[in-house]
DNA sequence: GGCATTTAATTGTCTGACAATTATTTTGGC
DNA sequence: GCCAAAATAATTGTCAGACAATTAAATGCC
């Protein structure tokens, strides 16, 4: 009988062994690694292969290592931030390797960012809400480029989606829009684009102030239709060039 | 002056290199990347640390090995399962490391869930909806342990997300779902609690089976609502002894 | 006590070697 | 000529030992 699994190589199961460890909790954040040498000594390998097994974790950011005397590797706080560009990088690489139809990936952004209306409208802070209004002015600028209008977009979104006064739902929105980028970065804005979706994000202002739950949804809906509408008409320029 | 960034180390700077041509598109999927050999020369460093920067990407799934002659790295084709692998390491992650309050990551898990419905009620099929029977079956079964309990309304929880017909969709829910399990585990559900939640499965099934949004929603929300509570009971067990 | 120096521990990198794996090529038998 | 077996070459996986760089702690001097 064959392994029907190839047989991981030595690094890869030594990172195995102490992620597991990781996620269980029997290793804390803050607690430091045996060094190299005794992990090496410990799993019976050299210290090249320990080394090729921490760099593994490090990538995924489970650990942080510091040199010099009393460093070593330690167990990493995995903060927000790193999580969340983690997660843009996987997701991007997701839409961007697998054909997907810039429809599906749009309907799926914003089912998810419908998500947070009913709790934004709710918490929604007159600091974030001032936050969206400047974005709306830095998007309404005529000599604007289209990634600058872009990354604006981005920034908008964000900060809606934190208006919802839950970090673990900004997180995986946050994510789920930033992924986007690079296929709203194909889309040319005219300046009649621009101003339909300035229009909209106006309306998103305005009823998350109000508290129109409704309202929001509606104007989610038509910058999604919107946003597919222009997608489209990328790919047919592209279909005819 | 002093520089503000830790000078990363070379096999980082490496892979940061390689990293960007992959997701730039200069690498292409199931391209070969140069010998480590080549690649120590090109970079002007040793095999080793060239071979520490192909960890930090193979952790990624960025890049697979194949070994022998005509071998090397070759770019990944990311699956929807690989991503959604690491997406749940790293939410799980989070969520275990930043002192969240159930009732947060509560809130948002089902926030994001409840964005499928209306496309789930539209789209759902006679096999999922099956598939999401047959869990409530496994579960009613009365000698269940709390953890198959839980794998089996993961399972009934992602056939619902799938329901959507939106594989990004999908891939972005699973994540939310999954990554919460550690936190369901720490559960124990009594036949009282097991009961009520399977009465909500089955009328989110018959509310998906009738295309009628507002009753899953209700159902969706009853759910979070009893999830809750039963975590809260669960933290009050904790402080009493 | 305070400051400069030394020391020890640890990661980062290099070198060279050998084992294991695998597609290709060669060889040998018929 | 054809097929199977063996040799070959390219490549990754692992090892051992070395040295450089970094940094906290210990030491010594004043």
């Amino acid at each position: 009988m064959k392994n029907a699994e190839p047989e991981k190589s030595l690094s890869a199961q030594i990172a195995d062994a102490i992620r597991t460890a990781i996620v269980d909790g029997r290793l804390l954040v803050g607690d430091r690694l045996p060094s190299e040498a005794e992990l090496a000594e410990q799993h019976g390998v050299s210290r090249a292969t320990v080394r090729e097994a921490l760099k593994r974790l490090a990538a995924q950011s489970l650990i942080r290592t510091e040199r010099g005397a009393f460093g070593g590797a330690f167990v990493n706080h995995l903060s927000y931030d790193e999580a969340r560009a983690q997660q843009v990088t996987t997701s991007t690489l997701l839409l961007g390797m697998n054909a997907i139809s810039f429809q599906v990936a749009c309907e799926a952004r914003y089912a998810l960012e419908r998500s947070c209306t009913s709790l934004a409208a709710e918490r929604r802070t007159d600091s974030l809400l001032a936050t969206m209004r400047n974005e709306i002015e830095t998007q309404s600028a005529p000599d604007l480029s289209d990634e600058a209008f872009c990354a604006s977009d981005v920034a908008f979104h964000r900060a809606l989606v934190d208006c919802a006064g839950n970090e673990v739902l900004s997180y995986h929105l946050a994510g789920s829009v930033e992924a986007m980028q690079p296929l709203m970065n194909m889309i040319t804005f005219t300046a009649r684009s621009r101003a339909e979706i300035i229009d909209l994000h106006r309306a998103i202002v305005s009823g998350l102030e109000a508290r129109d739950v409704a309202s929001v949804d509606r104007a989610l809906a038509a910058l999604e239709a919107y946003t597919i509408t222009l997608g489209q008409s990328v790919l047919r320029a592209r279909a005819t060039r």
